[in-house]
DNA sequence: CGATAACTTGACGGCGGTCAAGCGGCGTGG
DNA sequence: CCACGCCGCTTGACCGCCGTCAAGTTATCG
């Protein structure tokens, strides 16, 4: 039995190209379970068994050397879609960053599934595309940009992420304040820099005037000309 | 009319999904085109109108900052599919870095196609999930590696790619000669360095006995082991 | 054979990484 | 309620990698 007729995601998801009768099948196949925060979901390199959709929560898709370098390659919030469905290998580890909840499937099922489910598949194709255009404007970011850009890049980024709704239903207002779901660590790995760059940047941008930082996770954004101009 | 049958790719590009009638239908909606080294097929930022299968030749997908820094986020090769169908605009310029033959669709006129053969969006699906893998694997290069580790990484991947498969149909050999499809700067510009450095990082790698730089193109790979050590 | 572009090499400096110490907020336990 | 300790973060000093600028060299093509 499903709960998908109430779920947070069920209009944004993939599942949303599913009608009654549909759902109820690939609900049959999954559960829900929740992932704490700090807690992995899928090992890099390790078979790709499971596939998830996220309901609720933050997490992030990580790769790391053998030496214990690491970088951040993707982040998935509600609605999003995780794992490595059609393949063999999962080529990321999935770390939950806040307490999660996940809607996941066996691999197995979910491939047979949306194999005979083209609408499914569609939808899928659709994020995998713009996950695909994302990622490689943060290839540009990583390459190519410096501290400071990249600081400015990723607080603009986190402002639309967390942009009100409310106003408009079209339009999202960026925020002006926002809690992070990074560490500074985690900023750091999401930007292919050291931690101490990183509070470095910040501190300078806090007594520039440019941002606010009322705690430890919260981001005031005092003056976004300055920082669309910082961001290169 | 088209040429279908005998096109080089017809069995590996996501044209392989169709039969004899659909294929029929597609290749009327679409056309050959050439592309000659250096020449752009599609615009960062304009209006996504084109997408295309690679025939022949490699061709570069870039993005760029205002100020002209330029990030190479993907190459495509023989087989490949390039442009950005289901969305407003391409995230990326596409430039031809050998001559190339390309089969060129309106996008419009390939979206409808797609939607009405599953078959072929799910081979559009597996290949962007695949593009996807190898483009958050480049993220970790690009944002955590120095730069001797990104030249021999870089060159291990040619290898590969360049492989022969005269062997072994599944397994296909490392090519220890080849010929790369890019400049300096285009290596440059594919592992986030400048020219100089990568120039500097080949003449090490050459005085060191790790390769071999019989041209300013070719690569002889000397010590493998040496290069995979270096590749972090 | 000359012109031009592509590449190499050298000198130098700055950005950002490394190492180390200090700070502060929060939770725990006395 | 306060003392303490821990962990995440900040700050400072230093330095090395790699970017910048400039000159020299080698391929390529008309």
């Amino acid at each position: 039995m499903s709960t998908c007729e109430t779920c947070a995601v069920r209009n944004r998801a993939i599942c949303s190209s599913l009608d009654g009768g549909e759902i109820q099948a690939l609900s049959s196949m999954g559960r829900r379970r929740t992932v704490a925060a700090g807690e992995p979901l899928i090992w890099e390199d390790d078979d790709s068994l499971l596939v998830a959709n996220v309901i609720d929560g933050v997490l992030k898709l990580t790769t790391s050397t053998e030496d214990g370098r690491e970088q951040i390659v993707g982040v998935a919030y509600p609605s999003d879609f995780i794992g490595r469905p059609f393949g063999q290998t999962s080529r990321a580890t999935v770390v939950a960053l806040t307490d999660a909840r996940v809607c996941v499937f066996a691999r197995n099922d979910f491939d047979r599934f949306a194999r005979e489910h083209p609408e499914l598949e569609h939808k899928l194709l659709e994020r995998t595309l713009a996950e695909l255009d994302r990622t490689r404007s943060w290839m540009m970011l990583l390459g190519r940009k410096t501290a400071p850009e990249k600081i400015a890049t990723f607080l603009l980024d986190m402002s639309d992420r967390y942009g009100d709704v409310s106003a408009c239903t079209t339009f999202r207002a960026p925020a002006k304040l926002f809690t992070l779901p990074f560490s500074r660590q985690q900023v750091a790995d999401l930007l292919g820099l050291t931690i101490e760059t990183v509070s470095r940047q910040f501190t300078k941008l806090k007594q520039d005037g440019v941002i606010g930082l009322p705690s430890r996770r919260e981001v005031e954004i005092l003056n976004r000309p300055a920082l669309s101009a910082l961001a290169g």
